[in-house]
DNA sequence: CATGAATGAGGATTCATTCAT
DNA sequence: CATGAATGAATCCTCATTCAT
């Protein structure tokens, strides 16, 4: 194992211990030995990966939301050219991703506000960008007579929390997959859309 | 003003600070220092009413889980015998409750965890009772044949959880009335459940 | 004891502790743990009294120059009509504060660059005053004739930074008493000011 | 460039930032991260030069004491045969050192007890030595008849430690010339050996 | 009830230094 | 020689809490 590894490990266990502690007992719950204690690896040493406590909450965010973004924008691409299907591709990726990376998705909902203007700008971009495109689709479908809410918008924030919601309660080890929660949330999504509401 | 009316002005403003406190910097990102300091109190005479910090966030949650019961309930109560005016009417109870105690709310979302087992079982015990309610109502429609959803108690989470989520972004100084958004929110339900979603 | 006194203590124990382990080790050098410890004193009780390091170091400092200036001032208001015995007795209070309160005066010597620079300008000021009264007294000797000097700012700082190093090697429990050496000083101050030099 | 001149180069670069950092922050307040950073040097290799922190201060105290007594030494020599004459030339010489190596001047003032009792020893020797020169002339002066002062090792210590200050307030880039200056300071030295005091 | 002082445990972070490469 | 990673001890300071008054 090359030195580069041994290091890329390192980190690697670093960001996946202060994921777990951010997870379980919140970031200002978590101590950085505990963090370095789970990473096996001594406290002080942390800080010659990461300079600060915040740094590890931002990389562990900064991440998690562009993953998400880009897994979004794949599905609207990779899906056909209908409103609809686009729609149900992007909420379904974005389930999938919730599901999928569970912790990290709570954690960026619970302890984002805890980060720094600065870093948190750059997450809160990420998420403004999936909100336009949700927003987008909705208003397209709108427009073109296939979605018949009268408050795109909030209806859009609406799915988009019921989605974020998801890893409160998901467990993977459930009876439902990942890809099941995701395609009956794109059905709970365009009931949404389509209906009266 | 009495003795009695004072130290319940003093308790009053003890738990208000440390909901506020709570709701900003989260229960381990909270000081006793800042509550008592914001309450206009010393550290030391918090002590006197709340014998412990988990106190302060056991009972703001308690009141705020019990409060939320008995306005679902309620509103069962007090809506006709159709189950879709029922169930409409539990949303739209538990969405205002949402949108006018949003801190309290707020804070229940994000910090029930860090609560001790014993004082979180006693709020996760109204929760639960809520959720029976939901799931009872929906279940009683799919049985009535009025709601169709095939799965009717992931569509129960689906919903609360998304209604949960209205205190992240709701400001009740907006262009929307907690009524309206309850009014809303509840059209949202039933299209959830009535769908074929 | 009452309660006021014994506080009274603590904090004198603390301020005593600190100017000692300054002295002794620099302020970077010495610790809270140290100072508390020679203190009788916990280390987190001494933020009980002073609310940072600096502050420790700043209460030091600003009695020590206050008590200096004041010292000096009455020595000249002291001393009758002749600019000579004015000079000679403000030198001589200067030495005698100097040689008496050893300590504080090596810690001001050499610890004040460590200050903030909020909390530097007040023990400046003191500083710069106590050299105004110098320079004031030399250049009115000048004026008079009574004393020689053609440089009397610079004679004033070469007399000045002569008596500060007193500390540096008086032993108050050597041969020569503070009353001693501050009349030697003030006769080389005097030899300074009035020679050709 | 030779290897043995780089590494010549690298260990002067080292020696100045680290007598950069103990002048601005002090020994104890100077932090190896920082010395080796101003010396474009990482922080192990350091330690490839140096041993420890404390060897830094030793060589830099040692030069700036070798190099000083030599000059008073070679002053001493250089003047001619009167005691007066190379009494004056002792103290220009040594002046004229502290103003045109302020900084080593000014850390040998101020650390020099932060070091361990067996480097320190070494310098310590080199200062008595020094201050034996001058006592030995002023003993010297007073025996031939051309001194009077009554004590003349507390006078060549009052001079001594008025030219050690000379750093705390000189600048070489002000009106006075390092030269200017001890020409000064030998005449202020002659008027308090000479006169009464 | 209310308080200022006290405390022990623990917070994040930095230190000088070492080691493997 | 040079380096990035590693370390154990120590840094200042804050925490929730208690106690005497």
């Amino acid at each position: 194992m090359s030195r580069r590894e041994r290091t890329a490990g390192v980190e690697r266990a670093i960001l996946a211990a202060a994921l777990d502690a951010f997870r379980e007992r919140g970031f200002h719950g978590a101590t950085m030995r505990q963090i370095a204690g789970a990473a096996g690896v001594t406290p002080a040493n942390v800080y010659n990966y990461f300079a600060a406590k915040d740094d590890l909450l931002e990389e562990i965010l900064r991440r998690a939301s562009a993953d998400q973004l880009a897994a979004v924008e794949a599905a609207v691409e990779t899906a056909g050219p209908a409103v609809r299907d686009q729609f149900a591709g992007a909420v379904s990726a974005y389930v999938r991703f919730e599901a999928e990376r569970l912790a990290e998705c709570l954690v960026s909902a619970s302890e984002l506000r805890y980060l720094g203007p600065a870093h948190r700008e750059r997450i809160v971009a990420c998420r403004d960008r999936e909100q336009e495109i949700f927003e987008h689709l909705v208003a397209k479908g709108v427009a073109e007579g296939v979605f018949g809410t009268p408050h795109p918008d909030e209806a859009c924030l609406a799915i988009l929390t019921m989605c974020s919601a998801v890893p409160l309660w998901y467990r993977p080890d459930g009876p439902l997959t990942a890809a099941d929660l995701a395609a009956r949330y794109a059905r709970y999504a365009l009931a949404l859309v389509e209906g009266i509401a």
